[in-house]
RNA sequence: UGGGGCGUCGCCAAGUGGUAAGGCAGCGGCUUUUGAUGCCGCCAUGCGCAGGUUCGAAUCCUGCCGCCCCAG
């Protein structure tokens, strides 16, 4: 395990702080950067309340995890803290998960989670207890790049595990600072590890759905803290017919299918959100094609001396679970676009397009954006 | 109350004597470290109601009910 800190220097005489959730990744990558004879620190986030997420399977960061968290790390050998992030997290992602569904759009918490809590103010309580490094396990690959003297950003051997996709919103500086050992190994490997070193989380079920939305019914959690996206409204054909009575935009994203209750023959599809007027646009699934991206808070961490301004081709990726297809990048007065060569389908405002080197695997990260707006393949045939 | 047509799952719709297709919606599951998509499975012992004919009827006959259209 390279870390690639500045100067190699001792082991020993080397603070990292691990970021623990209490689950079987982070819990691996502590035992790992211990084992390398690291002084290694766990730190644990507490970001919501302990009462309901106490028991429940894939949720992190509350209750029984920072339980097993702290057995990891006694296990370890390793001083543990607990930090009350609470309402730094509601600030910084809940609120803004919420105030983005009453937008219309739909959010990415683990994006704004990364780029804030985790890679903000964790990062500087790191830097305050005085580490070389913040080692995660999140499964992406960091290396030096020798020409540049900064770290870039890779996808990590297990495919399917890549989590590159949430990591887009990092950036250098916080990139020279971070770490990410499991880049290196498989899913399997990381559990097999786990046993190795005796851990009982090992079999523990991986996290999914949102950490902080219990039962997977996010919709409770923004209805009650932004009452307005949940006011019902009308259910619109592209072609203008209304066709039906929707509960609050909030149970919608762009792309969704089931869930209309609009029986048309074919299936249809949301098209767009209209929040200003409550308006769930459906439409079939022609209609879902998307050609270009306009992107908002865009960051490059593909290296200083490409030119952005000239469309520069990339592999780009709109979903999480797909693979990067081909695309070109172009900022144009500051602004960031992407043109998705082969067309796009269910491209939701708010979802985040992370570019990459190419589509192959290993490809380097280049960046991305949040969506700010997907431009239909027929509009802009039409303009 | 002259003529014609129609009534099959929540919606659409095959089936015209041989033991209820399919699509949409819905439900469940798989997949997924965001929301989706996708895939798999389930979903009418009964065909407006009541009788009758027949070995056998959603399919034929009779009556009733309800819609629709054309004529008044």
């Amino acid at each position: 395990m390279d870390l690639f800190l500045p100067g190699n220097p001792e082991p020993a005489a080397t603070r990292i702080v691990v970021a623990m959730s209490g689950g079987v990744d982070s819990s691996v990558t502590a035992g790992l950067v211990k084992e390398a004879g690291y002084d290694v620190v766990g730190i644990t986030l507490q970001l919501y309340d302990h009462g309901e997420a106490m028991h429940r399977k894939g949720a992190c960061c509350a209750g029984q995890d920072i339980h097993d968290a702290r057995n990891v790390a006694d296990r370890l050998g390793m001083p543990h803290y607990v930090l009350d992030y609470e309402s730094r997290f509601r600030e910084q992602v809940i609120d803004t998960f919420a105030d983005s569904y009453l937008a219309g759009e739909t959010p990415i918490p683990c994006v704004s989670c990364n780029q804030t809590v985790k890679f903000s103010d964790l990062l500087k309580t790191a830097q305050d207890l005085g580490a070389a490094a913040l080692v995660t396990g999140h499964y992406a690959d960091t290396r030096l790049d020798e020409t540049s003297g900064h770290m870039a950003m890779y996808r990590p051997a297990d495919l399917d595990r890549d989590q590159s996709y949430f990591l887009f919103a990092t950036t250098q500086e916080q990139l020279d600072f971070v770490r990410f050992p499991l880049g290196h190994l498989t899913k399997a490997e990381t559990r097999a590890h786990a046993e190795r070193v005796g851990l009982e989380i090992a079999a523990k079920p991986d996290s999914q759905d949102i950490c902080f939305v219990p039962n997977g019914s996010y919709s409770d959690i923004i209805a009650k803290l932004r009452p307005e996206a949940a006011e019902p409204g009308d259910i619109v054909h592209v072609n203008g017919d209304v066709l039906g009575r929707h509960d609050g935009i909030i149970h919608y994203t762009v792309g969704q299918r089931r869930g209309l209750g609009v029986a048309a023959g074919s299936p249809l599809y949301v098209v767009k959100i209209d929040a200003s007027a409550k308006q769930v646009i459906v439409g079939p699934r022609e209609a879902l094609g998307v050609s270009r991206v306009a992107l908002r808070d865009f960051n490059w961490i593909g290296g200083l001396e490409t030119d952005l301004t000239r469309g520069v081709p990339v592999a780009a990726r709109v979903r999480s679970t797909r693979p990067p297809k081909p695309a070109s990048v172009q900022l144009v007065d500051g602004q960031a676009s992407v043109d998705l060569i082969e067309g796009e389908t269910g491209v939701a405002p708010g979802q985040a397009c992370v570019l990459y080197e190419h589509d192959g695997p290993g490809a380097r990260v280049l960046g991305g954006g949040f969506i700010a707006r997907a431009i239909n393949a027929f509009e802009k045939d039409a303009a």
